[in-house]
RNA sequence: GCGCGAUUAGCUCAGUGGUAGAGCGCUUGCUUCACACGCAAGAAGUCGCAGGUUCGAACCCUGCAUCGCGCACCA
């Protein structure tokens, strides 16, 4: 036998396993196959992105539903992939740009722009699927999909044209979330509410009619003074009703504006009077929509003012200018006061920069399916949230949803496959020209392959596309493809200029689960089965999904959604770039293996809440693997045949023992898995290998070993069946050592490859103990009291020895004067766990006065202490344990002794009671005898 | 303002009505022939507070407090 390392060397075995599964295919998964499907889609991480613990967590979990789905002989697809993650991608080429060459995307120009965005997916994106191949996961990686595929991409323009034909996407001048750095339109979920400290201005307007009288505003955002077009007061406030109607004088950008009322206004507010922005606040402009008012805008796309009749702020900053507006009002004596005030503010989500409500022409979608996707979701309906708690934000959300802003200004993503006929100067990021009817006479569709095309320009133009569309109602030529350069050419020449937009990246991940499957593929595979999320992209993906499977399939696209929690670190704060508080996975793999990662992580993971990370868990893992690591070592360096028969006749009380705790924990981990409890399983498996297997079984069994060979053959036959069934159970968690125990011990030996002989990937997943399985064994519900027993005696024993402080490698003499027959393999096994010199079973014993004893299950232990004996520790000890006796009484029979407890609890459970009273009672009157012996 | 979650040993967390648990940390002893990434034993908790229901409450109900999250508001 070739020297096996002290410790578990995790890097050398994962590469090795892991390229061998790839070579042998196991992660493949074959729509062919006639076994049953089970199937997962990973949410695809950013292209940019690099592996979080957060991912860690997530994949660890899709990975051990996968694994275990392959053992319970399923044909597994755990799909894989990126998304192209536009503004993320975006923001990091063109930082590229502008560090080295000082160039910003516009210097390039579009095509070179996307040109080189490709470029840097080609070379840099993709750094994650490497990552997670690391941690283990057995992803079918011949199905990796990115989300600007070909073949996906052609899916979601479809899509598009899809929904536009059925009147579900409008385009449309609505009030969005602008954000000024990425300088493009944001959904509503992409703005993040943040507490912000700022200065509410009390500002004064002069009445017109009524020179020197003024009316006071409170308003944050001085700067956009120049913008108002009216004051506006709640119409029956008694302060201000007489002024409805009347004119003041806007101040800076003077200019006379009228105060009228509105029910919007808070009458508690500052002082009741809102100055009316419509250009530059959603509830402004709404009020400004009521009223009939005009909209004055007076900011630039990138958030600097854009007013001439005001040079002392035009040009600047939103926020230096608002500085700025605050002094001029001063110094013309407009400005009362300043309060400090705080309130949230609408930051992107990407960017880090308050986002600015802005007029603006944008695309949007009408959601479809919503009470289809409200009704999907439920204890009994077909997908399930776990935790169950999620259903409320999920329903919440579908309850008040508007409609979805889905066109970005940006280059990077799927652009709108719109064609508008006007010339490409007039359209501009904010400004798209009225929709236009292009002339078509008919645009017909020869045979799926030729499209005839007039227009205007009276051009007779072939253009070869299978997929031309033209919308009945409106105007707009929608063309569902990559436009090749050559059609491209054609169509400019006929004056058609496509929409300069791209769609909101989550226009395409919510075709996910489908639009990544082939069409044999989706059959055998779709709907999936589980889906594995963070709860923070419910509203941004997991509902959306739902309505577009609904829409698209028909069907839900998932079963059961499990949600993670977040992972914070140890002060509980979000994991987060900035603050530096995020560990490189790979660096906690370097460490202590990617076992040790997964299964430390899963420890701590409890569902569904967030998880303090701390690496002392992750260093627990890799000592667990560890653990497993050496108990194996033991195991084999007892040599003999792997995995013999085990014969019934001759299992001891230890392998009863450990058989039927072998059977719960079984139980435990079915249980716990389906309840999709993982942290509970992984703690459920550590404790009974750990605490159970090694610390008990492996020791006892070492008296067995030293017994005739037919002894010692059957005790390894009864290890190598329980850990043959361990490894398999840990699998999921610990895929690498695992793998590489069950070939070191032989148990793949005599198995087929297809059950386990190849890979303990495709061994069979352990079942609870059946009845017949029992029986041959003769294992009986009750045969683990014996060993339990002996094992208590032990524990007592060894506090006596600790109590008079003999060091635990100096053996001693111990004397058991047994309540019950013990066979001589017993006392061997006892002797061994006391390290005891001697144990002597004599049927009655008169010890030295002052010898320490202990009541255990199996009699009066005596550890004779020949002239080391000192009576008053031995007093004080023992009266220690009659007054813990005495109280454990005293609280029982208080309970006995009330009648309502008598008449009214199970008699089960005043049984119970009255049978703890009379065992503490006997202890009792044992421990004063004891006592009393002393003298 | 509405909703959700959390509050149990020094720390991180299990525990859904019947004798308070685990790991880490701590104390003590041990290089015992698988493992010091280890072994053995131990100390340590009025289960956030106040009421209520019940024979019995960490657990169920009500209120409160603190922390976190989401939604709404945010002039």
């Amino acid at each position: 036998m070739s020297e096996i390392p002290k410790a578990y060397e995790a890097q050398a075995v994962e590469k090795k396993w892991y390229a061998r599964w790839l070579a042998d295919g196991i992660f493949t998964a074959d729509p062919a196959s006639e076994k049953p499907a089970y199937s997962i889609v990973m949410p695809p991480p950013n292209v940019t992105g690099v592996l979080t613990l957060g991912h860690v967590l997530n994949n660890t979990i899709q990975d051990i539903l996968a694994r275990r789905a392959r053992m319970l002989g399923k044909e597994v697809l755990w799909l894989p992939g990126t998304d192209h993650a536009g503004i993320a991608t975006q923001t990091v080429v063109e930082k590229k740009l502008r560090q080295e060459e000082k160039k910003t995307r516009h210097d390039i120009g579009r095509d070179e722009f996307v040109r080189r965005v490709w470029a840097w997916k080609e070379k840099h994106g993709g750094i994650i699927i490497e990552q997670l191949k690391r941690l283990g996961c057995s992803c079918d990686w011949s199905r990796e999909r990115f989300t600007m595929d070909v073949a996906y991409s052609r899916a979601v323009q479809q899509t598009f044209v899809e929904l536009y034909r059925k009147g579900l996407i409008y385009r449309g001048k609505r009030m969005v979330n602008w954000d000024p750095v990425a300088l493009t339109a944001l959904s509503d979920e992409e703005v993040i509410p943040t507490p912000q400290k700022s200065t509410l201005y009390f500002v004064r307007y002069e009445l017109v009619d009524e020179p020197g009288r003024f009316l006071e505003v409170a308003t944050t955002r001085p700067e956009t003074i120049m913008a108002d077009v009216a004051l506006a007061v709640q119409p029956n406030d008694e302060r201000y009703r007489a002024l409805l109607g009347k004119k003041v004088w806007r101040p800076l950008d003077r200019a006379e504006i009228p105060v009228i009322g509105d029910e919007a206004i808070d009458p508690e507010f500052g002082t009741g009077v809102l100055k009316v922005t419509p250009a530059h606040d959603k509830t402004d402009f709404e009020i400004g929509q009521h009223h009939d008012l005009p909209i004055i805008d007076v900011l630039h796309p990138d958030g600097r003012i854009n007013c001439a009749a005001v040079p002392e702020l035009d040009g600047l900053d939103r926020f230096e200018a608002r500085k700025k507006a605050a002094e001029l009002l001063e110094a013309r004596g407009l400005l009362v006061r300043q309060e400090p005030h705080e309130s949230n503010v609408g930051f992107s989500e990407r960017a880090g920069v308050p986002i600015e409500p802005r007029l603006s022409e944008q695309w949007f979608l009408r959601y479809q399916k919503v009470a289809e996707a409200r009704a999907a979701v439920g204890p009994n309906e077909s997908i399930r949230f776990r935790p169950e708690r999620w259903e409320n934000v999920y329903q919440h959300w579908l309850e008040n949803i508007q409609d979805w802003c889905i066109s970005r200004q940006l280059w990077w993503g799927h652009r709108i496959p719109v064609w508008i006929h006007r010339p490409v100067s007039m359209i501009t990021p904010e400004f798209l020209p009225p929709v236009f009817l292009p002339d078509f006479d008919s645009i017909g569709n020869a045979g799926g392959k030729i499209v005839s095309l007039s227009g205007t320009a009276g051009a007779q133009t072939f253009l070869r596309h299978e997929e031309l569309y033209a919308s009945e109602a409106g105007g707009l030529v929608t063309y569902a493809a990559t436009v090749h350069p050559t059609e491209q050419r054609v169509l400019e020449e006929h004056g058609f200029t496509q929409d300069p937009d791209v769609l909101d990246t989550w226009f395409s991940s919510w075709l996910w689960p489908f639009e990544t499957m082939d069409a044999p593929t989706r059959e055998k595979f779709y709907p999936t089965n589980d889906l594995v999320t963070a709860p923070d992209i419910i509203f941004f993906w997991v509902a959306r999904m739902i309505m577009a499977g609904l829409e698209f399939t028909g069907e839900t696209p998932f079963g059961d959604v499990f949600f993670t929690g977040l992972i914070r670190d140890g002060q509980g704060r979000k994991m987060s770039k900035s603050l530096g508080n995020s560990p490189d996975p790979l660096d906690l793999i370097a460490k202590y293996g990617a076992d040790g990662l997964r299964f430390g992580l899963m420890r701590i993971a409890p569902s569904g809440q967030d998880i303090r990370f701390d690496e002392k868990q992750i260093e627990e893992g890799r000592n667990f693997a560890n653990k497993l690591w050496n108990a194996a070592r033991f195991r084999q360096m007892q040599g003999g045949e792997s995995e013999g028969e085990i014969d019934p006749a001759r299992l001891t009380s230890d392998d009863k023992w450990i058989l039927l705790r072998l059977d719960a924990a079984i139980r435990a981990v079915t249980r716990a898995l389906g309840a999709y409890n993982f942290s509970e399983t992984a703690q459920c498996l550590y404790r009974f290998f750990w605490s159970e297997f090694c610390d008990w079984y492996l020791e006892a069994s070492k008296a067995s070993l030293q017994g005739d060979a037919a002894r010692k053959a059957n005790t390894l036959a009864v290890t190598d069946f329980v850990l043959a069934h361990t490894l398999r159970l840990l699998h999921p968690f610990m895929p690498f050592v695992t793998e590489e125990l069950w070939h070191g011990l032989g148990f793949n030996g005599d198995l087929p490859n297809e059950q386990g002989g190849l890979t303990i990937q495709l061994a069979r997943w352990p079942q609870p103990f059946e009845e017949d399985f029992k029986s041959h064994y003769r294992l009986l519900p009750n045969d683990d009291e014996f060993a339990q027993a002996k094992y208590d005696t032990v524990t007592e024993g060894r506090r006596l020895r600790r109590d008079f402080q003999i060091a635990s490698n100096k053996r001693v003499a111990f004397v058991l004067v047994p309540t019950r027959p013990l066979p001589e393999e017993e006392v061997a096994g006892l002797r061994l766990l006391l390290n005891a010199e001697r144990l002597d079973l004599p049927s009655s014993y008169e010890p030295a006065k002052g010898t320490p004893a202990a009541l255990t299950p199996l009699g009066q232990l005596y550890l004779s202490l020949e002239g080391l004996i000192d009576i008053e520790a031995e007093r004080a000890r023992l009266g220690k344990e009659i007054a813990k006796c005495e109280t454990e009484i005293a609280t029982v029979k208080k309970k006995l002794a009330n009648e309502n407890f008598i008449t009214n609890a199970p008699a089960a459970v005043v049984a119970e009671h009255r049978a703890r009273e009379q065992n503490f009672a006997d202890r009792l009157v044992q421990l004063q005898q004891l006592r009393d012996s002393l003298g």
